[in-house]
DNA sequence: CAAAAAACGAGAGCACTGCTCTTGACGAAC
DNA sequence: GTTCGTCAAGAGCAGTGCTCTCGTTTTTTG
């Protein structure tokens, strides 16, 4: 990767990194919508039709910058998860949600730019997919290997409405085994743990709730809980 | 209100209503970012400049927007709230999710502007804050309808942590009477609720649930029932 | 009823954005 | 060593939010 070829391949990798930190750096003071090509352009000494030799639009340099993001979940969420004992499958579950809810309170622009809302017409490539799902994957290990241990109890089986037994079915390929009523209550709780973390970091809990550290920690509690994962 | 003094007041309510009309139809098919005031004029026949007689920036403009935005949400909860029988807490309460999710598939621009990434120096005005808190206050009124009924059981005493005894005070004041426990669950269940409807609306269940009605629909009963609201 | 005051629409203009195109210089490959 | 592809620079286009000025019109005041 790094074994550069010729100069000018090098200087450009350099370039390239460069604008993207600057980026980055912009994305966190101003927010995806007040990140500036020329800005950034200005900020490295170029002129701003410089930049599109190496980001062909705006939107490619935001795609990069969401990927790096979701990278930097993903690794978040493997590192907290490998911290654990293999066999505290509640400690595992808390330590990751957590490991989400700090990255997202010290990089609220770049979780804005994640999971707030979507630039209209832009569409995420094919790219983004694997970084994407670094984190559910954490989940779905965590579920499969707490089930696979019988340290989680079976839903009863009509709990599951029909039309959703073959739903999902990546999320599902990411727990074998596990029966359907319980990857639906992993689902769940993964969602609301991600909407928690949006109110949080998006102002809805201001002058509301304070302690937002212990509340986010009691709700995953309740949502670890119903999953099925019981607290050591 | 509509008794209008004035000629000149009459239409300049007339035309400030129609400013927002016009930029609540930009809104919903080219999202926030792309709401242009000159737009707006143009559409209306008039230069840019006249727009900022009525509205003294874009910011305004927004806000008004929003407030209208969770008004309709309000208006949508309360409606569906009292179309369900009194007594019927699970099911007031699966009305109400509905309504909520309906009204955000049926806006999802608008929606993502009430509870997607805030506009970074945005900061949301006094106006807003009645308008935003009707549909919590449904919420509060049947978890405590539930609970005076005595449908709903109460939790273990040492279930919550001292520190947030003593917390989300303007929450509790919509539930008088009902235990922390409790009301630490329906804000949990009611985060949990957002947290599904932004992720089906921001497409991140894109190629991956496909029954979102349905799975939204069980989402909400396990939360429910977690709640302690059973079903009927 | 007439004069002063306030509100209004139009227009020009500023600073900024993303993006395109052309021009001239530099490095790499044949 | 010449050709070719890459690069930074600059000018320019269309668009944005917003400000200011200038007549005109309407409301309020004397």
């Amino acid at each position: 990767m790094t074994a550069s070829r010729t100069a000018r391949e090098r200087v450009r990798a350099e370039l390239t990194r460069e604008i993207t930190d600057i980026a980055r750096r912009q994305l966190a003071t101003e927010g995806a919508g007040g990140l500036s090509l020329r800005a950034v352009a200005r900020e490295m000494g170029m002129v701003s039709s410089a930049i599109y030799r190496y980001f062909p639009s705006r939107d490619d340099l935001l795609t990069t910058l969401i990927i790096d993001g979701y990278n930097a979940v993903g690794e978040a969420v493997e590192q907290a998860d490998a911290g654990c004992a293999r066999d505290d499958f509640s400690g595992r579950y808390m330590a990751v949600c957590h490991a989400v809810r700090d990255w997202a309170v010290a990089h609220p622009h770049e979780y804005a730019l994640l999971y707030g809302s979507p630039v209209p017409g832009y569409q995420a490539p094919e790219d983004t997919i694997v970084a994407r799902s670094r984190d559910v994957t954490v989940l779905g290990r965590i579920v499969s290997d707490a089930w696979r241990a019988g340290a989680v109890p079976a839903p009863a089986e009509e709990e599951v409405p029909a039309e959703l037994a073959d739903e999902a079915a990546s999320v599902k390929g990411l727990m074998p085994g596990v029966p359907t009523g319980v990857v639906w209550r992993a689902v769940s709780a993964w969602t609301a743990m991600y909407g928690w973390i949006s109110f949080e970091v998006f102002g809805q809990f201001n002058n509301t709730i304070e302690h937002r550290r212990a509340a986010f920690a009691h709700t995953m509690r309740l949502a670890a809980a119903t999953v099925g994962l019981s607290s050591a």
